[in-house]
DNA sequence: AGAGCCGCTGAATCCTTTT
DNA sequence: CAAAAGGATTCAGCGGCTC
């Protein structure tokens, strides 16, 4: 991934509801990305959507969040949709994206998040030591003789007009015929075009998640650094959780504005962030100036 | 994958338009599995689908191929539903399957297809000779700067009522943990549910392929066999194309039905099972009996 | 010490029964 | 009927134990 950063960023947590939110602090079309996974359930009210009543509610709800969101964002700017498996009802997530897609947006890029994946060694190429299947990521059994193992979320990206140019080398991956290096591309820049498929795995926690729908920072980072750095000036998440899109935003220097209810979770955020900040902090004072943080290899509870 | 395998396959191919066929050769609720991939325009007067007419017209055609469907299959049946990525229109793969659930199906489980990803090397784990990321399969550029490369293809997972049982281990993947192996399992057998992300890379370039919506042999193969050998006693597919569907059923020795309204198409197919049977033949005459084809190892043309 | 075995826990879990 | 509650299942990861 190539690793540019701006500044400093600015970093605003909102402990309301993004509907409200973003009509009191968001001028219209003042923000270019959107990255957020909404909740599967509004309040404690809604504990299921077994029956059409409280379905048509959530989808109600949902496409008035995509209106908000509409008007919030640029008319080049992205919007990133996270949403789910729901293994008893792998319907749901499409219905939703239906819904957002029926609010004014165009759906310009149907990318997958893939948790977990078996791949067999012949398929990799023959390296010493290795043979078989492989399994990589995360994976959670499913107790069903009906649905398989959900390894998948979609990543809806929408745009206002379904022609908004990315970044697509922002998060390229190495060729694999390093002949292709230079013989492609003008600047020899050795990446290409990742795909619709991103394999990003879970950290091996074993503890309950602090957050039901907590993604790992990769995945808010690689939708921004696909919309493109440089068109990147405001990224908005109106369901904050534990604020995985904030910290990407801290982390690649971009400014944010986040909306959550639950105080509990804004306390969580403003905590992972204040922590990540000190981390880099540290990092910096230690390093040579310019070095990147390598947010990889540093402990996890650093906001996952 | 499991390896068994039933007797001789009754492989019945016809050159005729599957909704007439339907309704000539197969009595209602006798297939057991339905996989197919259906061809994006209907002849040479629907090229393309910018107007929302054609598109009108293409979805009605398809609902009434899935009423035909509904109509043949099985209460226990499983109809998979293989549908490509259109890359300028991501919604259109959505917008099928919608109709076919209109149509009377229910989605039990949304599978993914995944040609090709990047997994870096961290992610697997340590391996001598390995280092940096790892691409493995087909990779296709695309010039776009608004869609990302398509590296996957949706398998859609129909049935009448959503209660199909499925035998996840007939596709199942090893444990990750090996120490489960002999705890968790009374048969001893190295496997667990393989999930809803399957890794099927292409061999060929897709370009120069003889039918726009072939797909592996392998696809259809993993669809029967998760549906459940035991189960399977008559596979259809509406859409034969080159054949990929019977040539599974032909390796897995299940009855096939299949309809190909392109005479050019029929031969091919035909040619394929010919050739394949062929390379059986020879394959048993030099083996012990009982031995497994190993069709992964054959030459590619062998039906893909 | 290091390999192997076993117990424990969890899950936007799913399934069955009861109210 | 729907909704709630309790039971069942699966397997990765971890920790502890033994040899």
């Amino acid at each position: 991934m190539r690793r540019e950063q701006k500044g400093s960023a600015r970093i605003q947590i909102y402990g309301e509801d993004c509907i409200d939110g973003i009509r009191t602090h968001l001028k219209p079309s003042s923000v270019s990305v959107i990255v957020t996974s909404p909740p599967y359930n509004i309040g404690k009210r809604y504990r299921t959507y077994d029956d059409g009543r409280d379905h048509t509610v959530y989808l109600d709800w949902i496409a008035r969040v995509a209106k908000s969101c509409l008007k919030a964002l640029r008319n080049d700017g992205s919007f990133f949709l996270n949403l789910g498996n729901k293994p008893s009802d792998p319907w749901w997530p499409i219905q939703i994206a239906s819904r957002v897609r029926e609010s004014g947006f165009v759906l310009q890029n149907t990318i997958l998040w893939v948790k977990s994946i078996a791949i067999s060694m012949e398929e990799v190429g023959n390296y010493p030591g290795m043979n078989g299947d492989i399994a990589v990521g995360h994976y959670k059994p499913v107790n069903s003789h009906r649905f398989v193992n959900g390894l998948s979320e979609y990543v809806f990206h929408f745009t206002k007009r379904g022609d908004v140019n990315l970044d697509k080398l922002g998060i390229g991956v190495p060729y694999q015929d390093k002949s292709n290096v230079t013989r492609w591309r003008a600047g020899g820049a050795d990446l290409r075009d990742r795909g619709n498929v991103w394999f990003i795995p879970y950290e091996t926690i074993r503890e309950s998640r602090p957050h039901p729908c907590v993604f790992p920072v990769k995945l808010p980072e690689m939708c921004i650094r696909l919309h493109g750095m440089a068109k990147a000036c405001l990224v908005l998440d109106p369901f904050l959780g534990t604020g995985s899109t904030a910290l990407a935003c801290d982390r690649l220097g971009v400014n944010f504005v986040g909306f959550e209810i639950d105080p509990y979770y804004v306390r969580l955020a403003k905590a992972a962030l204040q922590a990540q900040r000190e981390v880099r902090a540290e990092f910096q004072a230690t390093n040579p100036t310019g070095a990147q943080v390598p947010w990889e290899r540093l402990p996890r509870e650093m906001g996952e």
